[in-house]
DNA sequence: CTAATTTTTTGATATAGGTCAAAAGATTTA
DNA sequence: TAAATCTTTTGACCTATATCAAAAAATTAG
């Protein structure tokens, strides 16, 4: 099963620990366009993507659609701060295509956290991880020309860049759509 | 005594752990410029700032100085990825001020984890709350004019915004220093 | 299979902010 | 306190990418 496999590769922890955790998580098939998360609502529940791929994102303040985070195989899919912190979340989520996810509640990973010191280490791991992902995307963001953005995605994610839709890889990007897509023309 | 504040403000500890955990944070006074970490050296240490500023920065292909990080009073400064993973940083951490410091080693932060489940917690938290700075500085860059990011650091970082010179504040908000100069002109 | 809808491409034009250069101001050093 | 160094400001010019608009292509629905 690919979630244990991912859990081991971020903290080895006691079988019995690992089947126990396994076991809250819930095998859940759900087709493409599921809302996962809508804007100001609480995230209640993280999810292993098996197979799968979802975005992340918000309408800024001219009512355009910009895409923060793609999630896709054999990774956690979370709105962090509203999971974690248990806050109104700033962002939606939806399912980009059909997807087989294993789903948590917060409760049930709060008292895994607090029974086991070896899941608390995994969601501290986990949150290391993304932390560098996202210092990561920040600076290739940050400092770089549309042409060099697209080669860090491609480089990086590279199923990302083939399986997202143009607008929502060019929102991600923080550059716009005929940007891109005139990029692509280019190579 | 600050630090231990700080513990306390991030997750509720027995008083024997926070007093165990300080125990192992070394104070230490350190003049500005002062280089905590240059690039390709892994993070031994973990800083918490009880008075002072710092950065981390690097150097891009164009040689350009580009200022990733600023960290300032009541915080912790740390390379994170370098530190938590051991791995040589990509970044390069100095003092902008003189700052009084307590410091704690890789080695011994990491007893503290193994011994007690609410460190490790705190670690969790801590870089949950870091994610989520994170997360809104990328948003702030991602599809904001030079004004906008530049009205983000004042609402979000104020005493960043006059304590850190010019053209590294520009450089973390991803602009250059004579497009800030001129937008703090026209305020 | 066709119509409707959504996504991507292409073209023309505008502009925010970059680059380069040099002056002015501040801070550090001896 | 003067010289040296570093930081900020100002000006002129240029370019990458945004915006707006409309056609073409792809996908979805009836």
């Amino acid at each position: 099963m690919k979630l244990e496999k991912f859990i081991q590769s971020v903290v080895d922890m006691p079988q019995s620990v690992l089947q126990e955790m396994c076991g809250y998580f819930k095998k859940v098939n759900l087709p493409k366009g599921t809302q996962i998360l809508e804007q100001g609502q609480t995230c209640k529940k993280l999810y292993f993507i098996e197979k799968g791929l979802a975005r992340s994102y918000y309408y800024n303040e001219k009512g355009k659609d910009v895409t923060v985070w793609f999630f896709s195989d054999n990774n956690l899919m979370v709105s962090v701060e509203s999971f974690f912190q248990q806050k109104p979340s700033l962002y939606q989520m939806e399912l980009l295509e059909n997807s087989i996810t294993y789903e948590i509640s917060y409760d049930n990973l709060q008292k895994l956290f607090d029974r086991y010191h070896c899941v608390e280490r995994f969601g501290r791991r986990v949150s290391i991880d993304l932390l560098t992902d996202l210092v990561d995307k920040l600076n290739a963001i940050q400092f770089q020309t549309a042409k060099e953005r697209y080669a860090f995605l491609i480089d990086k994610y590279p199923d990302i860049a083939y399986r997202a839709p143009l607008g929502h890889i060019a929102s991600y990007l923080g550059i716009t759509q005929e940007t891109l897509s005139r990029i692509r023309s280019e190579i």
